[in-house]
DNA sequence: TTAATATGCAGGCAATTACCTGCATGTCAA
DNA sequence: TTGACATGCAGGTAATTGCCTGCATATTAA
């Protein structure tokens, strides 16, 4: 199985950390519910790597997809973006001019 | 020659999927400003890949590093993260009922 | 100066990643 | 039913990643 428990908040920034994925998760966004063919017009590579990238988004559950007929429709769901930025962005953000004060500190000659 | 910007939010993204690389901006979130020792003590690896590691957040420009005799202090640039909420998270986040409401929409048979 | 400390640099290696090709399955329309 | 279409599944491979060891350099303290 699996050698440690996997939290979900690792599946999102690696889903995050390939362009392809986050150009993906730019198209649902610009139309929802698009199907695998038609995600694939905006991309550059076979439909089977596209296929992988889907897999990952959906894994991080960063995307649901929905069977209709013969096609597969894609939905972005923005909540684990949300949570992902509520603990774990908003940390360093409410820190910012603290942290950004202890760099000109040191910089000064403390 | 100046870099993109999607370059930079490449390597921000990029930078954020290693829970190695996580754990070491929380380190510098509880005490900012640790010598390379110091941010080893709390990574159970050896000191060689810590520092390969801290290079990438700092390519990413998500740390500076400041020489303090024969110690490298470390200072999270907090200014980066934030660029990457603001010009990308964000758009997900203010479409966010919409986007759901697509989902459910389709699940109940459109 | 010498010894201990803190970091830098280079090369190697196993695991992962991102792409591909080839073929199978399932669905719709004529 | 048949043929076209949409997707699923199974390897295969080159590049990248994350970790390591070994050695070099630079700084401080005795």
């Amino acid at each position: 199985m699996t050698t440690r428990p996997t939290d979900d908040a690792d599946k999102v920034f690696k889903a995050l950390a390939d362009p392809t994925r986050r150009l993906l998760l730019d198209l649902l966004c610009k139309r929802n519910g698009q199907s695998l063919g038609e995600l694939c017009e905006g991309l550059a590579m076979a439909r089977q790597s596209a296929t992988q990238h889907l897999g990952i988004l959906e894994d991080a559950n960063l995307i649901s997809t929905v069977r209709r007929g013969r096609e597969k429709l894609h939905f972005i769901n923005p909540v684990p973006l949300h949570e992902v930025y509520e603990r774990w962005v908003r940390k360093f953000e409410t820190q910012r001019l603290t942290l950004l004060h202890d760099l000109k500190q040191e910089l000064e000659g403390d």
